[in-house]
DNA sequence: AAGACGAGCAACCGCCATTTA
DNA sequence: ATAAATGGCGGTTGCTCGTCT
C-alpha cells in the first residue's frame, strides 16, 4: 500500500522558503525546541510540510551551520572520510559539527569530485594504469578511462586496500593536527583571521555555535529588510546577501537599510544577540543558543582514533598480506590529494 | 546585448528505519 | 504483533547566477 506522506497533500507549498517563512520556523523552534516536526505546520500556520520544515531548520537555520568556503583540513578530512565511509554524508558530517551533510554532499559533488579526477588525469596516468580503480567503487566516481571490470573477488580485495589506505591516511591526518575539531575552527580562525570568512563579519570561533546562527538568521533578516522598500512581500532568498563587516546584526539597525523605526514587529525592535537566549546562555564559553543543536550531537573524533587505535594494534602486515597487495598501492589517492592540498 | 551553457546549491523525492498507537 | 506515523538519509532535480560566445 502507498501511503501518502504529509508532503502529498494538496496545497502544500514547495520551493525556496522565505524570509517570513523562516522567521516563523526559527520563532517556533526557539519556542519548542526541534522535535515533533509534524505539529509545526500545523501550529505555525505554515504552508510547508513537516519534512521541508525539518530540512530547512537542519540544513539551514540551526545553530552553529557554517556555510561555503570548506579550507584545506575539512576538504581533506571529506575525502579521508569519504573514502572510509563512502557517501554516507550524516556519518560524515558528525565529524564535522559545523557542516550539514547536505552541504558536504553538494561539496563533495560540485568541488571534491572533479578535483579528484583532475588529480587522477594529469600527471597521474601512470598511477592509474596501474590501478585503474583506486578511487571509491562505493561512490562509482571512477577516474580514468579504465572500467571497472574486475571480479568480485578482486573488487573485494581493492575495496579493502581502500578502506586499509583510508584508515592509515586518515591516522595520519589525525596525528598531523591532534585536535578535536573545535580546535580545527581554531586553527582555521587562525590561519585565516578571526572572521567568518562566510560573511565577512568578526565571530569568535570559540562562540561560533551561537553566533554562527546568528549570522544565518541576522542574514535572513537583514536582506528581508534590505527588500521591503521595494517590495512588500519579498519572494526571492537572501541566503547570497553576504553582511559586510560593521553589519551590526541588529534588526532595523543602519545594516539593514532601514532606520530603526520600521521594525518587522512595527517597533523598534532591536534583534540582538540576546533575542534568542531563551534557551540558555553558557556564560563561561559566551554561547548564546537558541537550542543547541539537539538532534545532532557534537561528536568528537575519539571514536575514530579509538577505531584506528585498535587497528593500529592490529598485524598490519597480516592484514596486507591478507589483502594480497601492496599497500602503497591503494594509498596513492591520499597521498595526491595531501599533496594538493599542503 | 543577448542567448547558451555550466556551476553551485537549496530543496524535493523516495526509500528505509524507528517509534508509536 | 502489526500497521501507521514519523524521522532520517542519500540521490536527484531544478532554479539562479556568472561566464562565455
Amino acid at each position: 500500500m502507498v501511503r501518502p506522506t504529509c508532503c502529498d497533500k494538496i496545497s502544500m507549498k514547495k520551493g525556496p522558503w522565505t524570509p517570513e517563512e523562516d522567521i516563523i520556523l526559527v520563532s517556533y523552534i526557539q519556542e519548542h525546541g526541534p522535535r515533533n516536526w509534524i505539529s509545526v505546520p500545523t501550529n505555525t500556520g505554515l504552508t510547508r510540510c513537516s519534512k521541508s520544515c525539518r530540512l530547512r531548520w537542519t540544513n539551514y537555520l540551526r545553530p552553529g551551520i557554517r556555510r561555503g568556503n570548506f579550507n584545506d583540513h575539512e576538504e581533506s578530512l571529506i575525502v579521508h572520510l569519504q573514502a572510509l565511509l563512502g557517501n554516507r554524508w550524516a556519518a560524515i558530517a558528525s565529524y564535522l559539527p559545523q557542516r550539514t551533510d547536505n552541504d558536504i554532499k553538494n561539496y563533495w559533488n560540485t568541488h571534491l569530485k572533479k578535483k579528484l579526477r583532475k588529480i587522477q588525469s594529469s600527471g597521474h596516468d601512470n598511477d592509474s594504469r596501474d590501478n585503474p580503480h583506486h578511487l571509491c567503487p562505493r561512490d562509482g566516481c571512477r577516474v580514468g578511462s579504465h572500467s571497472i571490470n574486475v571480479s568480485k573477488g578482486q573488487w573485494e580485495r581493492r575495496l579493502q586496500t581502500d578502506i586499509h589506505a583510508a584508515r592509515r591516511a586518515l591516522c595520519e591526518a589525525l596525528l598531523l593536527d591532534k585536535t578535536s575539531p573545535s580546535s580545527l575552527l581554531a586553527a582555521e580562525s587562525s590561519s585565516k583571521g578571526s572572521s567568518n570568512n562566510d560573511t565577512g563579519i568578526n565571530v569568535q570561533l570559540t562562540s561560533s555555535a551561537y553566533a554562527l546562527s546568528t549570522v544565518n538568521i541576522s542574514r535572513l533578516l537583514d536582506g528581508w529588510m534590505k527588500k521591503i522598500p521595494e517590495s512588500q512581500s519579498p519572494t526571492s532568498a537572501v541566503t547570497k546577501r553576504e553582511i559586510v563587516p560593521g553589519d551590526n546584526l541588529v534588526l532595523g539597525g543602519p545594516a539593514s537599510g532601514l532606520d530603526g523605526q520600521h521594525s518587522l514587529f512595527g517597533y523598534n525592535h532591536r534583534w540582538s544577540l540576546n533575542s534568542f537566549s531563551g534557551s540558555g546562555r553558557d556564560d563561561q564559553n559566551g554561547i548564546v543558543g537558541i537550542y543547541k543543536d539537539e538532534s545532532k550531537p557534537v561528536p568528537t573524533l575519539s571514536m575514530l582514533e579509538n577505531w584506528l587505535l585498535d587497528d593500529g594494534m592490529m598485524d598490519q602486515q597480516g592484514h596486507e598480506e591478507l589483502i594480497g597487495m601492496s599497500f602503497d598501492d591503494g594509498s596513492n589517492l591520499f597521498q595526491v590529494f595531501r599533496g594538493e592540498f599542503n
